[in-house]
DNA sequence: AGTAAGCTAGTAACCAATTACTTACTAACG
DNA sequence: CGTTAGTAAGTAATTGGTTACTAGCTTACT
């Protein structure tokens, strides 16, 4: 198998996606060139030019495969819960385990979104971010229908609240470079976001 | 008034440090030139280096001046409260107000911590949260002492939900562009919160 | 043989930092 | 009280290094 060399314009697309996913696990996104990248996949800096026209299309096709992955994956999960609580529950444990196997998605999203010029990765993640706002609060909204959730609470409030959970626990966790704290805790902090949706009982 | 030129040293470190805080509520952090910094400053860019040794000396200046002034401003807002849970809400008021006056803060301490290397501004930051979170955590403590706040919650997550709480607020405003609707959801926002670490009456 | 993929060796743009020179302020002295 | 020497601050131009991107040639697969 030849694993590195001359691979078909189509697998090499992708392990180079794979491989700036991989990197920004390491590195700060901003700091990742295309000769690193080239250089991770045994290949000359060149040769990455052949399957993108511009660095801006390889973060392009990144954000699309994170985009998908992860809708996916909260998708996958929400579907096999039995009410809307458990949907809450099932996708941000899903969240987190995305983010915990991929620790370089949250680094580029916070570093795509903090780009001036409007490049259409920064438009795929703010899609993103929009799609998975509106499926939670479709979420909680069924939740306050059948008494799950207190109906005064503002879904689009609660909403992001729960994506700002998650944003906290992976900022601490690259804070202290510690992953399995930020699994550990998940489901504390879950806890405690749960019960003020709850209200007095 | 010369306003702008030939002004004494301490005077132009102080007016530096301002401008990459207005400047990096325009743009990525990361996309602040020298250039760009003196360029606003109606100085040229050399000119920088006379004050600073190094653009690395500039960042650690900046971040002592947020560091400053945000721990004061949540230290100001805690004493006038009457109580544990005032002081929370204080301080979340007080935080959020900080951001919206200077929306490049939140920018820097995220770009900051992307960095691999280990500078002296990264570890400015880290001081800073660690500090701010271990004043949270005696905060709460003291609300469990005299059960304003269930002593079942963990006082560490309890803390890292709060900073995280405020840090999606923040971001939506990012993606947003709407410093005022993080304003206007804040109160609601903590609410919730605040309903999650208070338990069953 | 022909084409898809990769390599070598560039180029132009940009950026932090430095150097040599100039201008503005300040204080000491005649 | 004004001249002047010394210093602090600023300018213009340049340097070394890095980066995305390209052109022309070579290698591997069908």
């Amino acid at each position: 198998m030849s694993r590195s060399h001359h691979l078909p314009a189509e697998e090499r697309k992708a392990v180079t996606v794979e491989t700036v996913v991989q990197l920004a696990g390491e590195h700060d996104p901003a700091e990742i060139t295309t000769a690193a990248i080239a250089s991770r996949m045994n290949l000359t800096q060149g040769a990455l030019f052949r399957h993108f026209p511009s660095k801006e299309a390889i973060w392009t096709a990144v954000m699309e495969w994170v985009t998908d992955r992860l809708l996916a994956r909260l998708e996958s999960a929400a579907s096999s819960a039995a009410s809307p609580v458990g949907e809450l529950e099932a996708m941000f444990s899903a969240h987190i385990g995305f983010v915990a196997a991929h620790p370089g998605v949250p680094r580029m999203m916070f570093g795509e979104l903090q780009r001036s010029a409007d490049t259409a990765a920064k438009r795929m993640v703010r899609l993103l971010i929009d799609r998975y706002g509106e499926r939670l609060r479709d979420t909680i909204a069924r939740g306050q229908a059948i008494g799950e959730i207190d109906s005064a609470v503002d879904s689009r409030v609660a909403a992001t609240l729960f994506i700002g959970t998650i944003q906290g626990l992976v900022m601490q966790s690259l804070l202290a470079n510690d992953v399995r704290r930020m699994e550990e805790d998940a489901p504390k902090v879950f806890a405690i976001y749960l019960r003020g949706l709850r209200g007095a009982p």
